[in-house]
RNA sequence: GGGCUCGUAGCUCAGUUGGUUAGAGCGCGUCCCUGAUAAGGACGAGGUCACAAGUUCGAAUCUUGUCGGGCCCA
């Protein structure tokens, strides 16, 4: 017989399961089966019995494709729900987007172009409408591709009328608890889009503009403070400093900081010196801008802010007095310690007006253009325009003490990139201060609410989410829920012909109810008569006579409604969350406004436990930007590799940091995905002819059988754990680890000669077969959440299911595999710790002995046990044929006269020139031709050999 | 500028309450196998744990500061 023949005799693996992959070709038919045959929806029957855990979708913004950020946004969340589900939890998912919104009508808004002016409101709403359609239905597809499960046929959007109903009924609620409120107030605006702006719509870059130190001549010297002695015949100036030229015509005051120390000093202006007061501690750096360095300027004196306050001064363009103020924000970082107050351009310039009974005076129009009450020169003209006329009428009128460009950081319109300013308009708020009670608790604000929720009740994954979202929680103002666009959902208040509001939960509600039939398209089509319905405003409010309020929701206020949105109207979900999953920014955004909104209108936070994850970066930690050539696309990405190479990349990384990314690392990935995929083909190949329930042995925990069933064991513990924890990298790193080195390079490696050699149902064979049956079916299960698509082939190849296991058409179906046990004794594993030491002796004198002696088969060379420990040689006895197999060697014996030492050694013994080599099983052994029918042969192998033989006779 | 946060081998990650020459996998290099074969195995190189000072008998681990990155603000 040649050894053809022999090589037939061997039970070689053998499986459909195809090494190479295909993902790109393979991953779109499964999809499609899937869908058809309604897995999302078999997984919420198949667990109608578990509790539910809902996980509640954060809406992406509907516009533009998927990028490599959503991309890991909605694999986590998959993975999260897919893991709870196989844990027995029923996972509805729901994914929604957020319909509405500036950018989306900037769009639309720039493809018109000229033709902007002829399109009414309903026009580009009609257009925004389909935009968001759109990239809905486009959003929709790339995400399915990726394999998140879902409710993808009934998604949420926050356009669609019942959204829009419930939003407007949380909004009652606010009207209800009397926290709404409207008031003139500085906002950011963006001049280009005449919008008021979030802060979530600015963006800050570096920009050069004028720096001017301007002096203001005091009224009264007599009221100075007697420590201050100016010359007499000279007027005395206050010096302030600002890099926004246009805001001085709105001042109306002088602000101090009462404990600092001001010094009057004799400045040049307009070819003269005069006095002027500057805080003492930036004189050094103010004077030397006119008077080199060191500064010789004369100096009259030294007095305290307080002294200074109440002093007026001459407004520099009209004539009118303004006085000097305190306060405490005045600090010594920049300027003049004394600062430029415009209460009607600028947040503290606000407050600090509002404490002092000034006016919040604007004079600046929607278009960036001033009004009539400014001085002639520069009426009509824009406040980039007035800019450099007003520093020419001051350094005309000699009260200009220096100017000079300084680069600073301004912000800009995040749209249109271009520069925004601060301008008082009448807005709507919600205040965040303001106590009231819910449900008959005890008033408290919205902020005391938020903060008691995210410290009491709400965990954070990562922890460190608490001290974050409470630092901004502490800090925020009220909230400007106002904006001037069309795109959105309308505040619903009316103005009767005095310009009074009306707006009551009852009024709120009449409209929501007209929104839930008609869409909140409604608000431009029907009268006020038609959208109050039966709600009865009073005599004060003649239905006929009511003007439409313009402003329309700020976007947050839409999204931030979707707990009740969808949570409370899905009755298969719940409020509040168990998880809301979303990326760290969303600290300010999404989580926020959710929980004030969720706070407000019910007292109760909307969610149980957020998680966040951190922002993708470039390979070097930077930022990126699409215009970056290391910008990944997401869908690019899926149809180069496949949707499971992503998939697995996103759960390798610790997402709690940033997540660097690049084409280049993403295709190196592919390896551990192989990896994986290989190790899982050589269990499966190696079980074509294992019936689990006929061909089941019992395994022996002194033996590596006994190793590597107690080795699942723990990756089963260890991997639910991590699962559990959201720690996803971890889980991926056991699971990649377990295949790489207890299975390919330990267990699976040294099980080959059995496997391949031995009678198919020999003892050991078999014993192998059931432990790798069990790895196959536990670690397809393990892997299931995260590649979603090849768990699923891999099962399909598992053979002789049952039970559970063959009821179900898919393994995103089943349940986690749970430990077998026993759990091993302490002196097993001692045990098993010194079978692997032997393993490294072993492996290193083989290497050794291939670099000394050219000896380079394993199957070549002896082990010698030596143990002169008769008790421990006796239990290690049982391994001698496993570890022959974990090194590949030919051969083992213990010595019987081993040299006395400690432990157990092994010795690796060269037998080319001793033994005859099988040549079925290429072992060198002392028994080779034994059998004197197969002299080529050891007696194991001519027993199997005769038994295919007596086999195929029989057939 | 402020709040939160990150910085361990080329890459992705472990490093428990501070305690022996800092680990793993991948990648890389060399070699072996050719019955997991566009697979598998062995061995090896590779780190001043961002930097500096401090506390300590002893610090990747604690303190402070510096530098660099990220998110959110100003």
């Amino acid at each position: 017989m040649d050894k053809k023949n022999y090589k037939s005799t061997l039970n070689l693996p053998q499986t459909p399961f195809p090494m190479e992959a295909k993902l790109t070709a393979n991953e779109p038919p499964r999809l499609s089966r899937w869908k058809e045959g309604r897995l999302y929806e078999k997984l919420i029957t198949h667990r109608a019995a578990g509790q539910k855990w809902v996980l509640h979708d954060g809406p992406p913004f509907a516009n533009g494709d998927i990028h490599i950020g959503h991309l890991i946004n909605k694999t986590l969340k998959d993975v999260v729900l897919r893991f709870r589900s196989m844990q027995g939890y029923q996972t509805p998912y729901v994914p929604g987007w957020d319909c509405h919104g500036l950018p989306i009508e900037h769009k639309i808004q720039q493809d018109l172009g000229p033709k902007l002016r002829q399109m009414s409101v309903l026009d580009i709403r009609r257009l925004c409408h389909e935009y968001a359609q759109k990239y809905v239905k486009i959003q929709s597809e790339q995400f399915q591709r990726l394999g998140i499960l879902g409710e993808w046929n009934n998604p949420y959007l926050t356009m669609s009328p019942a959204y829009e109903a419930q939003t407007l009924e949380i909004f009652a609620r606010f009207v209800e608890a009397g926290l709404v409120y409207k008031q003139l107030k500085p906002v950011h605006w963006s001049v280009a889009n005449q919008t008021a702006l979030a802060d979530a719509e600015l963006e800050y870059q570096d920009v050069e503009d004028d720096s001017i130190f301007v002096l203001f001549e005091l009224e009264d010297r007599s009221k100075l403070p007697a420590s201050l002695q100016p010359p007499a015949d000279v007027p005395v100036h206050l010096m302030i400093w600002t890099t926004t030229p246009w805001t001085l015509p709105a001042n109306l005051a002088v602000a101090v900081n009462e404990e600092f120390e001001y010094g009057l000093y004799g400045v040049p202006a307009g070819g003269r010196t005069v006095p002027a007061l500057i805080a003492r501690d930036l004189s050094k750096e103010v004077l030397p801008l006119e008077w080199g360095r060191p500064p010789n300027a004369p100096f009259y004196g030294y007095c305290k802010g307080r002294d200074l306050v109440g002093l007026t001064y001459r407004y520099p363009f009209a004539a009118r007095a303004a006085k000097v103020v305190s306060a405490a924000y005045v600090s010594l970082d920049t300027g003049t310690g004394l600062v430029h107050t415009a209460p009607g351009h600028g947040e503290e310039d606000y407050v600090t007006g509002v404490a002092n009974g000034l006016d919040i005076y604007c004079p600046v129009l929607a278009n960036g253009r001033f009004d009539d009450t400014v001085p002639d020169w520069i009426k009509g003209k824009t406040v980039w325009e007035a800019n450099p006329i007003i520093v020419q009428h001051l350094a005309d009128k000699r009260l200009l003490f220096h100017q000079q460009k300084i680069t600073h950081s301004y912000p800009h319109d995040w749209r249109s990139k271009t520069k925004t300013i601060f301008r008082a308009t009448e807005q709507w708020f919600i205040a965040i201060d303001k106590p009231f009670a819910v449900k008959g608790d005890s008033p408290r604000s919205l902020r005391q609410r938020a903060l008691d929720a995210v410290i009491h009740q709400i965990e954070f994954v990562p922890n460190w989410g608490q001290a974050r979202i409470t630092g901004m929680l502490e800090s925020r103002p009220d909230w400007c829920i106002s904006r001037q666009r069309a795109w959105g959902l309308p505040i619903p208040v009316f103005y009767n012909e005095k310009g009074e509001a009306l707006l009551t939960p009852q009024s709120a509600r009449a409209v929501a109810k007209r929104f839930a039939e008609k869409g909140s398209d409604a608000w431009f089509t029907d009268s006020p008569a038609q959208l109050l319905g039966d709600c009865d405003p009073g005599p004060n409010f003649p239905k006929d006579k009511l003007r439409k309020e313009k402003d329309i929701f700020d976007v947050w206020f839409e999204s931030g409604s979707s707990w009740r949105a969808v949570l409370n109207d899905r009755s298969y979900l719940h409020f509040p969350a168990d998880l809301y999953l979303e990326g760290s920014d969303q600290h300010r955004g999404w989580f926020q406004l959710s929980l004030l909104l969720g706070l407000g209108a019910t007292g109760q936070p909307p969610f149980k436990q957020v998680l966040t994850h951190g922002f993708v970066v470039k390979p070097d930690g930077t930022k990126v930007s699409k215009s970056d050539k290391e910008y990944v696309t997401a869908t690019q990405e899926v149809n180069r590799h496949g949707a499971d190479v992503l998939r697995l990349w996103c759960c390798s990384v610790d997402y709690q940091n940033d997540i660097p990314a690049s084409p280049q690392a993403i295709k190196e990935f592919g390896d551990k995905y192989r990896k994986i995929r290989n190790t899982l083909r050589y269990l499966l190949s190696n079980l074509y002819d294992f019936d689990p329930h006929a061909d089941s042995r019992p395994i022996p925990p002194n033996s590596l059988d006994g190793w590597a069933w107690a080795q699942l064991d723990q990756l089963i513990i260890d991997v639910t754990a991590a699962y559990d924890t959201y720690q996803l990298h971890r889980a991926f790193r056991l699971l990649h680890d377990f295949c790489a080195v207890q299975i390919s390079a330990v267990y699976g490696n040294a099980m080959k000669d059995r496997l391949y050699c031995e009678q198919p149902a020999s003892p050991s064979r078999r014993r192998c077969q059931t432990v790798m049956y069990r790895m196959a079916s536990a670690l397809t299960r393990l892997l299931a959440p995260i590649i979603v698509f090849t768990a699923d082939e891999a099962w399909e190849h598992i053979p002789h299911k049952s039970g559970e296991d063959a009821a179900v058409p898919s393994v995103h179906l089943m349940s986690l595999p749970q430990p077998a046990g026993p759990d091993p004794s302490p002196d097993q594993q001692h045990e098993w710790s010194l079978l692997m030491d032997l393993r490294d002796q072993a492996l290193a004198q083989l290497d050794a002995l291939k670099k000394s002696s050219g000896l380079n088969k394993a199957l070549d060379a002896e082990l010698v046990y030596e143990i002169s420990d008769d008790a421990l040689r006796r239990r290690l006895h049982a391994y001698g044929p496993d570890l022959e197999d974990m090194v590949g060697a030919g051969h083992h014996s213990f010595a019987e006269t081993p040299p006395q030492g400690p432990g157990a050694r092994v010795q690796v013994v060269d037998r080319r020139q001793t033994y005859k080599a099988c040549a079925r099983s290429w072992k060198r052994r002392p028994d080779v031709g034994d059998d004197p029918q197969y002299p080529d042969l050891s007696l194991r192998d001519a027993q199997a050999v005769k038994a295919a033989q007596s086999n195929r006779k029989t057939e």
